[in-house]
DNA sequence: GTTGTAATGTTGTCTGATAACCCGATATAT
DNA sequence: ATATATCGGGTTATCAGACAACATTACAAC
């Protein structure tokens, strides 16, 4: 069987060379929502390929909440709403998407302990002392370490009473902080760990008091603080 | 063929119910970056199903950018570092998500407005000055109005140099104006046009004098009225 | 007019086979 | 002895055709 695309990158497997299609087919706005895709055997007409594949592009673009499926109707465009909200981010975390990453980071989490300052509840702000109470515990900046400084960070987000940042910022945070764990620090591992602590505890205290401003800064300050120990300039516009 | 799910969700079909089981055992550490995964063919006999379901499965896992599969060898668990960021949020798109989406927003297009201010170029002025001349010609709060939208808070973000802005900014915006131009607006649409392009200009005039402090007050004060526009109560700490 | 039923089209799943590919083992050549 | 070439087994990728499950529509029966 011959297939028509040539034109396209031949390293990437079929499925994702239809899916990419389709993918850009509706953001491009040819197909809106609503709309129904083609059926299956249409597909694999056209685009000469088995079954097998078209159906394994379409549970792609399914999986990238682009289209639905309805067993025994047919595929069809979701509305815009109610997509996804995903980054691709197919790049190798190289020194300067870190750095990009990190320049990201910084306004979410000074927004989020802003947020965490004003809205908390007694029972997060215990789970932040316990987290914080784990620190000192930390002997290399392997597992428990990043795990320990995770969960501030996570419990923080959580204490904003707003699900879209525990997400973003669980997310970002995670994938930083295992960089971290690996681009290791300059400076003695002590040195590392209670700036750190003492870094948590300036947050935690403006948390505390319902201070939005200092929480806000004392986030600033430890990123920045974070940020230098493993040797990273990044641009914070004041 | 008996299959061996009596215990998950019904309703979910196989595949997804297959790959969740696996997405739990990675993100619970059973399964650790680097593993492998049972073959195909294992995993049909271990689980019951067609080979066809199993890799549909595989597919899924590796959609989430939880796993690789390299021909010939098998599928291994990807390491965390190089995993996607991807919020999930099958939320319904309520007054509440709304807000709280909002929330969010705020700070990220703050910054981008800084850093755009600091960084842009004259290219990207232009670019910033050309989608603004395309306001006054939007006649409805329909497709053009919110693509004119989209694309000064897109030019914005790309101003900014770090493609993550773009990526999160972009989504976010997008599914925020979808929802805003059918909730439309309280008062004539002249009033919130002219409104728009005046914050716009407030924005572009602070970026193109490279006033960060500047670019992000307004950007605030834009977002703030914009949300107000809708009749939509947002908190940001000051 | 409503309800039951058959027909049809579509997605979901199954089965078995072939192609493409990787890797280690063995054989061969230098 | 070392390097290279070839082969074989295992695995994923794709193909082909079938049946099952489900939704929609049209039509028949009442």
């Amino acid at each position: 069987m011959n297939n028509d695309f040539e034109h396209l990158a031949r390293t990437e497997h079929l499925p994702t060379r239809i899916a990419t299609q389709f993918a850009k087919r509706i953001y491009d706005g040819v197909l809106k929502p609503g709309d129904k895709l083609p059926t299956e055997h249409e597909m694999s007409k056209t685009f000469g390929v088995s079954r097998t594949v078209v159906r394994e592009a379409i549970a792609q673009l399914r999986n990238e909440g682009l289209v639905e499926t309805r067993q025994g109707v047919g595929a069809f465009v979701v509305e815009r709403t109610s997509r996804q909200i995903r980054l691709e981010d197919g790049k190798k975390m190289d020194r300067h998407a870190f750095t990009d990453l990190y320049q990201l980071r910084v306004p979410l989490e000074m927004e989020a302990a802003a947020l965490a300052a004003v809205n908390h509840t007694d029972a997060q702000m215990e789970a932040l002392d316990a987290a914080m109470a784990r620190m000192p515990g930390v002997k290399d900046w392997g597992e428990s370490g990043v795990t320990a400084d995770l969960d501030f960070h996570r419990i923080i987000a959580e204490a904003t009473g707003n699900d879209y940042f525990v997400q973003f910022v669980v997310a970002i945070s995670e994938r930083i902080s295992h960089v971290i764990a690996i681009a290791r620090a300059e400076g003695p591992l002590e040195d590392v760990i209670s700036k750190t602590i003492s870094e948590h505890g300036d947050i935690c205290e403006a948390i505390r008091n319902r201070d939005a401003a200092g929480a806000r800064a004392a986030m600033l300050r430890h990123l920045q603080g974070s940020a230098q120990r493993v040797g990273l300039e990044f641009e914070f516009v004041e």
